[in-house]
DNA sequence: AGTCTTAGGTCATATAGATGACATTTGACC
DNA sequence: GGTCAAATGTCATCTATATGACCTAAGACT
């Protein structure tokens, strides 16, 4: 395998050579990135990716092993293996936290309010590591199941990844839509980091879940990443009445 | 090896036999349960594990693998494996999940208020599957950082495990209860349910934290498990300036 | 006593191949 | 056309072995 060339000629610094198995998890993650095989589709079959790559099927597997756990592929035994689509039910579960207070799944629909295309504010230029002059997509939804609002949200995205982004605001979405950040953007959701905080309901939050102004809430705050690291989603999200729940493990 | 013996033999339901590396594990955490080695001690190496066993490296190294990537061991190069002490900075991390408002984790020292032993109430009966006549050791206790009080924190146990457990009162502990746990009962955990709710602050706790009672606040309610599958804590936590975070990957 | 080298133990990575289980397709047969 | 059995392709498990990297301790040497 030759895909660390170039790094031993540093002179001064060995550059430790990363292990092949390293190596070649990151040119499936590249490959997979590059839409080679698309959200869905399957890969080629072990042996030939392995000869593909000059390794052994066994450290082959050991990529492969580490994109599994990591949610970004999914084995079939018998069948082969599929780059994850977001629609998939493991990944859903993944990303939605919330639950009612007896422990029931919320399951909701949402309803696109707004839709904006805007100057980043300074919060959301630090969480997204965005230059001053960035602009986002900005959305605006209320969550609601059995026809009440129980969660409202504002999500902005990066307008350099996200500007093809269409949701009908006369629709009722039941998917995530980290669906459509796949199908539409082509962004992959990997990683996320929730912070759950105290907050006062502002005006059209109150409004929106009908509560008074000020009202005590949840809130939660989310940074996601996509498949190279980046940082492609912030999102905040105002409930009074779910509860965030998660596993430790 | 002759783990699944006797399985076989169940006529009309096949029971197909676990793979080895799976009984491998068990086996390992078996061993572990009953503190064969015991908190940072070391595992014997992979050799000679293989061979008590009766598989082979590869094999082992697989079981191992998972329980490291469980938190349950840790490896270290060279040197050997062994199992993990609750104190290690790994784990402490793992569980304490509250941070300032400014991403700073939360550091405190923890001063022990209440330990009681009593009859479990309805809710915790309920959340660590315990008998109706079940009895467990209750502590509460405040965690402050800087003399300043920001979490009050009722915990139940159940007694049959954790009679023994000793808190000195008048010490400030920097430490994470589960190391005490690990060390004075043998009980490690290993998982964690949390579920962040939005609550009011009863009286104790608004005199803890300082607030008006019924002021809003966060509330933390975790259902904590052991090696072997038992649930082993009850907790909920109160807080009105931290927040709660988490990574979901 | 202190420093360096060396030897031996440990885990980390990588290979090659064998057997089994599962899913789909093909084709024989009715 | 429909049904069943065989063939084929896939991932899953397991073995056996080799080499390298990292850590520790024992000696050799100053």
């Amino acid at each position: 395998m030759t895909f660390d060339q170039g790094h031993e000629s540093s002179p001064g610094r060995p550059l430790a050579p990363r292990p092949l198995y390293q190596q070649a998890r990151e040119l499936l993650v590249r490959k997979i990135i590059d839409g080679v095989w698309g959200p869905g589709g399957y890969l080629p079959s072990e042996q030939q990716l392995a000869r593909e790559f000059g390794v052994s099927i066994g450290t082959l597997r050991k990529a492969t092993d580490d994109l599994v756990d990591q949610g970004l592929l999914e084995r079939q035994h018998g069948r082969g293996t599929q780059v994850v689509a977001h629609s998939s039910a493991r990944s859903r579960f993944r990303f939605l936290r919330f639950f009612h207070a007896d422990g029931r799944l919320f399951d909701p629909v949402a309803r696109l309010l707004r839709r904006t295309v805007r100057a980043a504010t300074a919060a959301e230029r630090t969480h997204l590591a965005l230059e001053k002059s960035a602009r986002v997509v900005g959305l605006t939804r209320i969550r609601s199941e059995a026809g009440e609002a129980l969660v409202f949200e504002r999500i902005a995205l990066p307008a350099d990844l996200f500007l093809q982004l269409e949701l009908d605001p006369r629709v009722e979405l039941s998917e995530e839509v980290y669906v459509f950040y796949q199908r539409q953007c082509g962004v992959t959701i990997v990683r996320a980091e929730d912070q759950v905080a105290l907050d006062a309901a502002d005006a059209e939050t109150a409004q929106a879940l009908g509560l008074a102004e000020g009202a005590a809430v949840l809130r939660v705050r989310r940074v996601a990443y996509g498949l190279d690291g980046r940082r492609v989603e912030h999102r905040e999200s105002w409930t009074a009445k779910l509860r965030y729940q998660v596993e430790l493990d």
